[in-house]
DNA sequence: ACCTGAACACCGTTCAAGT
DNA sequence: ACCTGAACACCGTTCAAGT
């Protein structure tokens, strides 16, 4: 599954998919597949061809951000204490949620998707990582697991524009209270 | 808004309406609103006369249900700890969000038309009731909110139905957890 | 005052035909 | 092997005509 393209004309289309989706993910409301397709200049099989599934699409677009947030979590466990380094994690996450809506989808359908193939360096990885470091401290609750912060995290996507700046750091904060032990 | 029709042949339409969406809201995805229109034999704009938005009509489905869980809050508070009282009001807001996935979406709907309205009873003020008592005794927060909660509670609605025994408890403590102080 | 239902708009998805 | 785009399906929403 989304494999590269053998022939260079498909790999192109495919780039070319990418890059309009992720100009067009940025407007208000959920992407439109059809008007990708058309921004892109291919035909909406095209975009079928490539991406089966919506979710397909929107991991691809944010893959980079997405491994970012993956390699940010050893990194900020190697200088600080678990909790700590959990807090400034979730607080990254926020940020980005709050710039690209779409990457919390991206997310979502990422946990999935490794339910299934096990992907290496996978944002449920990042969290387990974090999390069993806290554990191994005894700060946070030895039965709290990735799933669980990934459908608390989920509630930041419900916040509005104009209450985000006061209302995120402060979920954030109960989360990570919630969390500990 | 949603004032009762003067003409009874009105009053019987609106009633069977939400009688036909309660029967179908049960069904896995989105309630279908011509859907709603032909099983209750009506044409689609008597449905839109009666409930001008999809949240109109989710807010009469579930007003009973959602009225128990407000009047629910006193009673809990009247019979234990502030803390207590909160963790058994936020489990059974879970078992109904069970039973009826869309409840939720009206206590949602609900909180958003508080803000306009101030109707008297609301879920929002049912949370505030908790929150204050747990906050008088130094047990919660001062720095939550209603909104904190309905939030967070909103992480329920993405448990899948075969996780939920296990993880809908489990979700709850931990968002108690975080409202302690 | 209220109802009907055809009609429009919109968007996702498929597939026969083409290169 | 890959692309195109017409066509279908589906659902929300409106509105002219009717009682």
């Amino acid at each position: 599954m989304a494999s590269v393209p053998r022939r260079a004309d498909a790999a192109q289309n495919r780039a070319r998919i990418v890059e309009c989706a992720r100009a067009l993910v940025v407007r208000p409301g959920e992407l439109k597949l059809n008007e990708v397709a058309k921004a892109a200049g291919v035909g909406q099989g095209t975009l079928y061809r490539h991406f089966p599934t919506r979710d397909d699409l929107l991991i691809e677009v944010y893959r980079a951000d997405v491994e970012a947030l993956v390699a940010a979590a050893p990194e900020l466990l190697a200088e600080q204490p678990p909790l700590e380094a959990l807090h400034s994690w979730l607080r990254r996450v926020a940020e980005y949620a709050r710039v690209k809506r779409g990457v919390f989808a991206a997310v979502t359908a990422s946990v999935r998707t490794d339910l299934a193939g096990h992907s290496v360096g996978s944002i449920a990885e990042a969290i387990t990582l974090l999390l069993d470091a806290a554990k191994a401290q005894r700060v946070a609750r030895p039965d709290v697991d990735a799933r669980d912060v990934v459908l608390l995290l989920g509630s930041l996507m419900k916040i509005d524009d104009d209450e985000w700046d006061t209302r995120a750091g402060h979920l954030i904060e109960i989360i990570l209270a919630g969390l500990r032990s």
